[in-house]
DNA sequence: CGCGCGATTGAAGCGACTCAACGGCAGTGG
DNA sequence: CCACTGCCGTTGAGTCGCTTCAATCGCGCG
């Protein structure tokens, strides 16, 4: 069937408006701002938004929808680095050099701002309320990369996949939705690669956080029925550095590992 | 002991000059430079350049020694995220905050430039190289996280490190120095954490890698023996995703999991 | 000199990986 | 309209590697 056309020229500062927006940052209502066009790029899902190794003439800015960042080995094995949403930036990663170094599927319909970098460079000159946005996206992404550093650091299969909930949650009440009520739209293949632990593994440890009546999970709807206790469950780390230093030691949950299932 | 004192001033282009150069930006000789002073702050090996917590009026450049980034549990383990070394940011995790994710410290004598926020702002806006500077170092720093993840990713402990003298030789020969010889400052408890295995497994897995006579090793003193058989060797991922695209399936190094110990 | 920490090595237990089989759902094509 | 084919998700069984606990050695620093 043919599909509408997906490439949109919005004119005009009411779309540099919106990004700005996207991005974080309050402009004054007076605030002249400079009337470059914005493209507009649409996707269905699973559309490529860029390919890893392709050159990268823009960076984008997610308006709506869900995408996917990952990288495939030689031997076929896909990593995934992060789920990009709303007010996400894409394509940072090509900026020190001059191709990705992942690739970006969109998990469902999805559309994104399309800056060239050329622009890119010109509105972050000329609009310092961008430059500041661009900082504040870039310093997220950071974050993002950081937690998932976290998420794997965890020993236990389920604290990695308590972390992720945790992470997704607050990502979800920070656009303004709903904190409890999740829907993933990624495999379990996606989140275990994500997480580092094999996708059979991620389909137990759902399981064992049903059975810890934590969250309750119908395929890929996941309900959280106490975030406060998966929170606390999510703190388990691996064993402590000694207590060298006289750091707070106020253990708020488990013993050592994991969990005692209980029957 | 009396140290000598830790705050420098360096007025002048000069030291602007030496900061573009730090974040990979070439300017051009009769261009001219802002002549904003610019702070240096040398620290002891051992010395925090800032806390956990601690709001962030500043971001930094290094200039030179090596820093570690990591975030410390409430029940004290250690998670490292990163090694800082020269032309690195470090502090962007505050931009999209006001408090800082992790703490820095040095590993050996080191030395930053401090630029403080709204100078940042400030240079960014005069002066397009330093933008194109930042937005490269914030790229590299994020390409460094998604390579952390791909450490981490990797099944076998053996293959873990490997990868992370992979990534560290090619640090070095960035920096022009030898890729063949490392001086690791940092513990192998830091490396466990920041390879997400116990201190104890990285022991061994050194002991196995130089039993391969890939590398030798002498406490924190590192010989790359044979650089490709490394990468190689560092290339081992858990099983792939069942071919479904029609991934080249270029094989070239171990069967499936790890090694079979020659003795 | 001795204390502490880092590094190494050993032993034992368990948790995640791999291989495998099965049910469910969707898209496709007869 | 319905079989067919993949893929996703779940569950089971066995193996293996990593973690944990522990002891020892070496080095640097007070």
């Amino acid at each position: 069937m043919n599909k509408p056309p997906m490439l949109d020229l919005h004119p005009g500062v009411c779309a540099v408006h919106e990004m700005l927006e996207l991005l974080g940052v309050s402009v004054d209502p007076g605030q002249k701002l400079p009337d470059m066009p914005l493209a507009v790029r649409r996707l269905r899902a699973g559309q490529s938004l860029f390919f890893e190794g392709a050159p990268a003439p823009s960076i984008y800015v997610v308006r709506a929808g869900t995408f996917k960042a990952f990288h495939t080995a030689e031997d076929g094995y896909e990593q995934v680095f992060g789920f990009a949403r709303r007010g996400d930036l894409l394509g940072c990663d090509a900026l020190s050099g001059d191709r990705h170094l992942m690739g970006t599927v969109a998990l469902e319909d999805a559309s994104v701002y399309v800056v060239a970098l050329p622009d890119f460079y010109a509105l972050a000159q000329s609009l310092p309320a961008f430059y500041r946005g661009v900082m504040r996206a870039v310093s997220g992404a950071m974050i993002d990369l950081t937690q998932l550093a976290d998420m794997m650091a965890a020993v236990a299969s389920e604290v990695r996949l308590a972390r992720f909930l945790v992470h997704l949650s607050r990502r979800m009440s920070n656009c303004g939705q709903s904190a409890k009520s999740l829907h993933l739209l990624m495999t379990r293949r996606d989140i275990g690669s994500y997480l580092g632990v094999a996708h059979e593994t991620i389909s137990r440890s759902f399981a064992a956080l049903a059975t810890l009546q934590l969250v309750k999970v119908d395929q890929r709807k996941v309900e959280i029925l106490d975030l406060a206790g998966l929170q606390g469950f999510a703190q388990g780390t691996r064993a402590p550095a000694k207590a060298s230093s006289g750091a707070a030691v106020a253990r708020l949950r488990p013993p050592g590992r994991a969990l005692a299932l209980a029957a």
